[in-house]
RNA sequence: GGGCGACUAACUCAGCGGUAGAGUGCAUCCCUUACAAGGAUGAGGCCAUAGGUUCGAAUCCUAUGUCGCCCA
C-alpha cells in the first residue's frame, strides 16, 4: 500500500508538534543514556531581554548538533540552558518602560525599581528560550539557569568574598571608562572606539611672572611669556594640573621648572618633564589632566600631581573640587554640560587672546558599547580584579592543551588578549545585579561577607550600609559553566558535568567571556572549564555587512522558520560553516537550495514509501546486496557515515553537512534510487526484494546521519517510516568498512560514464527524450561485463533500447560517437546526424585529451621527476597517459572514419 | 603603529603539495508514474601580483596590492 503523503513538505505543523513530543517526553535530559560517560555543553547564556538573532541561531545550531549527534552516540548529554541578567542592557529597557510613563528610576527608589525589573523579566524575560525550542535546541529545560538566580548569587558572593580574601580582589579610586548616560562605570573592553574627525585647539599658558623672564614668545597683548599646548579636550583644561614636555626638548630646556598660571582658573602649575610626551605632538608641550585622561593620571602618579575632578556623573562641570577662589572664577561653568562648557570655554580663551590657532585634527574616541555615547575617563571608587595572579595559569592551560581553541589560530590572539590583560573593574553603578556583598561602617570598618552581617564587628554599630553597586555582569557569567550545575555546592551534578566539554561562541566574546571563565574555571574548580572552545564566524547579510537594526539589513531567524522551516534554516547556516571560521554570509539564495534540500528527502521518502511494502518498511537488518548498484550504494553509503563521524569528531560540520547533501542528491537519488526502478519494475522478485530493503536501510540510515542537522524533518519521516521509538534516542550509524569497495565503485563509474555519453550525444544532437536510441558500447575485459550486465538500466536511464556490447567497433558509420574510458560508445543515427558538427564535436573531445596528454607527457619527460618523485606518482601518471592516448586514437579513428 | 583573516567560474564559497570543485545564476531540452522546490546536457577559471622552496605549488615560504576585522 502506498503511504500518503503530500507532494511537497510543508514544516509548519510538523516542527512544533515534534518538539512538544520531545520536550514532554524528556528525551533531552542527559538520565536517557543513563550508563553513558558524560558530555556537556552550557550555553552562552542569551541576554534575559534579547530575542534570537541570526548570530545565536547559528550559535545555537551549530551546539545543537554536537549535542544530538553525542545523544545519539550514546553519550550522557547534557546541554544547559539559561539566560543572562544583562546589567545595563535590562536595566536601560526598563528605564525606557518607566519614560514613557513619564517617570525615572529614581522616583521609585531602589526596591521598587527592582521589583519592576523582575516583573518585566517575569513576563518578558523568556522570550529568547521559547524561541530557542522553535530552532529544534535540544537543551535540557529542567536544568535551565538565570544568572540572578539565588543559587548562582550565592556562587558570585563567594566568588567575591573568596578573591577578596586572597587579596584578588581591591578597592580604588581610579580612572574609569564613565557612561555618563549609564550613570556607570564599564571595563575596558566595553569601550568602542571609532575614528572621528574633531580638532586640535592650540592654547597659551602663561608663565607666572617673576624677576628674571627669559626671551621665550611673547605675546604684545598679554607682555609675558607662555607656552602653546595642544589639546582635543579644552573644556578639561579646568582639570589641569600640570604642563609636561619631553626632558629631551630643546626647546622647552629653559622652562622646566618654572610656573605657569592656568587660564581662567588662576591656579599655578608646575611645567614637568616627562619621557611620555612626544615631541612631535602639537607644540610638545601638553596639559596635564590627571583626573580626566589615563595617561595624566599615569604622568600624575610619577609627578604627584593633585587631581581635580570637574565633572559629575552625567558630565557636567561640577566646581566641588576647586580652591575656593578658583571656584569663584569658574562660576560661570557651574553646571554645563561637558559640550557647552567646551563651546564656553573656546570662547572665552579666545576672547582673552590666548587661543593661539584650531587645526583639523583625527582621533579615535571611546563609545560606551551599550548607548554609544561618549565615554569619559572618570575618577571614581571601584573594585578591581587584581587579574596577575588569575591570568598565569589561564594562559598556561591553553599553551599545554588542556584548552583547545576550534580554529587553532584563536589561540594565539587569546594568548595575546591575556598577556597584554589589565585589572578589571567588577563594580558598576547600576541596580540590577547582584549587589557588592561589602558593608561599611561609620568607624571605617568594610565588612566583606557572604551573609548579610547587621552589625559591625568592630565596633557593634547596626547602622552599617552596603555598597550600592553591583557586579559587572561578566563577573557572575564567568562562573557559568559551574555555578550553573550547583557550585559552590558540591552537587552530582557539578561531579559529572565539570569540566564541560565544548564552548561554542563567536570570535567576539572571546576577551569578555572565554577567557574570564578559564580563569576562574582553573581557580575555583581547579580544573578548566572546558576542553574544547569551538569559535565561528559572525552571520552577516549577503553582501558581507554586519546584520543592523540601522541598516535595516537584518534577517529575523524566526520569520525564516516560518517561511522554510528550522531545518532548512539550520543547513543552510550550517553548509556555509568554513574550516577557517570565516564569517558567514546567508542569502536568500542559500536558504531556498536548503529548503529544496528538505522537500529533496522528503520526495524521496515518499518514492521509498510507495516503492517498498509496509510490514518491510519496518526492517533494521542489515540488507545483503545483490546487483552492482546495490553494493555501490551501500559502499558510498557507509563511506558518508564514515566521513561525516570523523568531520563531526573534528568540528567541521559544513563538511559534514556538505557530505551528507552530495551523498543524498548526488548519489542515492540520482543514481540509486533511479537505477532501482529497474529492479522494482522487474519480474525478479529477489533483486526487487534486496532493492527494497537496501533503499529502507540506507534511508533510515540518513535520515539518523542528518538528524543533528534536520531534526524535525527526519524524526517525521523516520516515524512514517514505522519506528517504536523516537530518532533522537536512536544510535548514530557506524560505517562497516567491509562494505567500502572502491572496484565496485569504479564498476558504476563505467555505468554512469557510459550513461552520461549517450545522454550527451543525445542533447547535443537534439534527440527528444521520448525518442528512444540505439546505442552499440565497444569495450572489452572488466568494462564489457558491467556493462552486459547493465542493459537494462542504460536503456532507461540514458532512454535506449536495443544496447548491444561488442569487442570490436567493426563497421559503425552513420554514427555519433564518444569515448569514456574503457569503452566506445556509438549512437547510431542513420541520415540523422551533420557530418561536419559530428567531426567538431569529436575535434574538441581530441583536443582536450591531447592537451592533458601533453601535459603528463612533459612532466614525464622531466628528469627530475621520474627520478625524484614517489614511485606511485610515476606509474600513476604513465597509467593514465596510457589510457588517455588509447581514447585519443579511438577518436581519431572515428573522425577518420567520418570522412 | 602591531596583529589576524580574505583574494579560486558571473555570484556565494569549498579544496590547502600530484588530472581545478559545489550550489546558485546563465544557455538548451524535458510537466518521463518521488520531487518543476524537479530531471538532463552544456558554456564558463594563466586559483590577486611578483619572487622563492620543490621533480611538481591554487595549495608551503617571502614580499606587494586590494578589502575586512581585532588591538594600541
Amino acid at each position: 500500500m502506498p503511504q500518503e503523503l503530500s507532494k511537497t513538505y510543508d514544516p509548519k505543523d510538523v516542527e512544533q508538534r515534534w518538539y512538544k513530543n520531545w520536550e514532554e517526553n524528556q528525551y533531552f535530559k542527559p538520565e536517557v543514556n543513563p550508563k553513558g560517560k558524560p558530555f556537556t555543553i552550557v550555553i552562552p547564556p542569551p541576554n534575559v531581554t534579547g530575542s534570537l538573532h541570526m548570530g545565536h541561531a547559528l550559535d545555537e545550531t551549530i551546539q545543537d548538533i554536537i549535542i544530538r549527534y553525542h545523544r545519539m552516540l550514546g553519550d550522557k548529554t547534557l546541554w544547559l540552558p539559561g539566560t543572562d541578567h544583562a546589567g545595563i542592557a535590562t536595566q536601560n529597557v526598563v528605564e525606557k518602560e518607566l519614560k514613557k510613563e513619564g517617570k525615572a528610576k529614581d522616583d521609585l527608589g531602589r526596591e521598587k525599581f527592582l521589583e519592576k525589573v523582575w516583573q518585566w523579566k517575569e513576563e518578558y524575560g523568556g522570550t529568547i528560550l521559547k524561541q530557542l525550542r522553535r530552532l529544534g535546541a535540544s537543551c535540557d529545560w529542567s536544568r535551565e539557569r538565570f544568572t540572578l538566580d539565588e543559587g548562582l548569587s550565592n556562587a558570585v558572593k563567594r566568588e567575591f568574598v573568596t578573591l577578596y580574601k586572597e587579596g584578588l580582589v581591591y578597592r580604588g579610586k581610579r580612572l574609569v571608562n564613565w557612561c555618563p548616560r549609564c550613570h556607570t562605570a564599564i571595563s575596558d573592553i566595553e569601550v568602542d572606539y571609532e575614528t572621528k574627525k574633531g580638532k586640535l585647539w592650540h592654547m597659551k599658558y602663561p608663565l607666572e611672572k617673576t624677576g628674571d623672564q627669559r626671551p621665550g614668545t611673547r605675546d604684545p597683548k598679554i607682555g609675558i611669556d607662555y607656552i602653546v599646548v595642544a589639546t582635543t579636550r579644552p573644556e578639561t583644561m579646568l582639570g589641569d594640573t600640570a604642563v609636561a614636555v619631553n626632558p629631551k626638548d630643546d626647546r622647552y630646556k629653559h622652562m622646566a621648572g618654572k610656573m605657569l598660571v592656568l587660564p581662567l582658573v588662576g591656579r599655578k602649575i608646575p611645567i614637568i618633564k616627562d619621557e611620555f610626551v612626544d615631541p612631535e605632538f602639537g607644540t610638545g608641550a601638553v596639559k596635564v589632566t590627571p583626573a580626566h585622561d589615563p595617561n595624566d593620571f599615569e604622568m600624575g602618579e610619577r609627578h604627584n600631581l593633585p587631581r581635580v575632578n570637574i565633572l559629575t556623573e552625567t558630565g557636567s562641570i561640577q566646581l566641588k573640587e576647586f580652591a575656593p577662589a578658583e571656584a569663584k572664577n569658574l562660576k560661570k561653568y557651574d553646571g554645563l554640560d561637558r559640550f557647552k562648557a567646551r563651546k564656553a570655554i573656546v570662547a572665552d580663551l579666545e576672547e582673552q587672546g590666548l587661543l593661539e590657532k584650531i587645526d583639523d585634527y583625527e582621533n579615535s574616541v571611546g563609545h560606551c558599547y551599550r548607548c554609544k555615547t561618549l565615554v569619559e575617563p572618570y575618577l571614581s571608587d571601584q573594585w578591581y580584579v587584581a587579574v596577575k595572579k588569575l591570568v598565569e595559569p589561564a594562559i598556561k592551560a591553553v599553551e599545554e592543551g588542556k584548552i583547545k581553541f576550534v580554529p587553532d589560530r584563536w589561540t594565539k590572539v587569546y594568548i595575546n588578549w591575556m598577556t597584554n590583560l589589565k585589572d578589571w573593574c567588577i563594580s558598576r553603578q547600576l541596580w540590577w545585579g547582584h549587589q557588592i556583598p561589602v558593608w561599611y561602617c561609620t568607624c571605617g570598618e568594610i565588612i566583606v561577607s557572604e551573609e548579610t552581617p547587621t552589625k559591625c564587628p568592630e565596633c557593634g554599630n547596626t547602622k552599617i550600609k552596603q555598597d550600592p553597586d553591583v557586579f559587572d555582569t561578566w563577573f557572575s557569567s564567568c562562573l557559568w559553566p559551574f555555578s550553573t550545575l550547583g557550585w559552590p555546592n558540591k552537587t552530582d551534578d557539578l561531579k559529572t558535568f565539570y569540566p564541560t566539554d565544548v564552548l561554542v561562541t563567536g570570535y567576539d566574546i572571546i576577551t569578555f567571556w572565554v577567557s574570564r571563565m578559564i580563569m576562574m574555571g582553573i581557580h575555583f574548580m581547579d580544573d578548566v572549564p572546558f576542553r574544547t572552545v569551538f569559535i565561528h564566524g559572525l552571520v552577516r547579510d549577503k553582501t558581507g555587512k554586519k546584520m543592523s537594526k540601522s541598516l535595516g539589513n537584518v534577517v529575523d531567524p524566526l520569520k525564516l522558520i516560518g517561511e522554510v522551516g528550522a531545518d532548512a534554516l539550520r543547513f543552510a547556516l550550517t553548509v556555509l560553516i568554513t574550516g577557517q571560521g570565516q564569517d558567514i554570509k546567508l542569502s536568500d539564495d542559500k536558504i531556498k537550495e536548503c529548503r529544496n534540500f528538505c522537500n529533496k528527502i522528503w520526495n524521496v521518502s515518499r518514492f521509498v514509501m510507495m516503492s517498498v511494502d509496509k510490514d518491510m518498511l519496518k526492517e533494521d537488518a542489515v540488507p545483503i546486496p545483490k546487483s552492482l548498484p546495490d553494493k555501490w550504494i551501500l559502499s558510498k553509503y557507509n563511506r558518508a557515515v564514515k566521513i561525516v563521524r570523523q568531520e563531526l569528531d573534528n568540528y567541521s560540520f559544513g563538511e559534514a553537512a556538505r557530505t551528507l547533501y552530495d551523498f543524498l542528491w548526488g548519489d542515492f537519488c540520482d543514481w540509486y534510487v533511479e537505477l532501482s526502478k529497474i529492479p522494482l519494475n522487474g519480474s525478479d522478485k529477489k533483486a526487487k526484494e534486496a532493492t527494497q530493503k537496501i533503499l529502507v536501510y540506507v534511508l533510515r540510515g540518513t535520515l539518523k546521519l542528518l538528524h543533528p542537522f534536520m531534526p524535525f524533518i527526519t524524526e517525521e519521516i523516520y516515524q512514517k517510516l514505522g519506528a517504536d521509538k523516537t530518532l533522537v534516542l536512536s544510535a548514530y550509524p557506524e560505517a562497516d568498512e567491509k562494505m567500502i569497495d572502491e572496484k565496485v565503485e569504479a564498476q558504476l563509474e563505467v555505468l554512469q560514464n557510459t550513461i552520461r555519453a549517450i545522454r550527451n550525444i543525445r542533447a547535443e544532437m537534439n534527440v527528444s527524450h521520448s525518442k528512444k536510441c540505439k546505442a552499440i558500447l565497444v569495450a572489452k575485459g572488466k568494462e564489457a561485463g558491467v556493462l552486459k550486465d547493465a542493459i537494462d538500466y542504460i536503456n532507461v536511464l540514458a532512454s535506449a533500447e536495443g544496447v548491444e556490447v561488442k569487442g570490436s567497433a567493426g563497421k559503425i558509420e552513420q554514427a555519433a560517437s564518444a569515448v569514456v574510458p574503457g569503452v566506445q560508445v556509438f549512437i547510431p543515427l542513420a541520415g540523422l546526424i551533420d557530418l561536419d558538427k559530428e567531426k567538431e564535436r569529436l575535434g574538441k573531445a581530441a583536443d582536450k585529451l591531447e592537451k592533458e596528454i601533453a601535459q603528463i607527457d612533459k612532466r614525464l619527460q622531466n628528469k627530475n621527476f621520474v627520478d625524484k618523485a614517489p614511485k606511485e606518482a610515476v606509474v600513476e601518471a604513465k597509467n593514465r597517459k596510457a589510457e588517455l592516448e588509447k581514447e585519443s586514437k579511438l577518436i581519431q579513428e572515428r573522425i577518420k572514419a567520418l570522412g
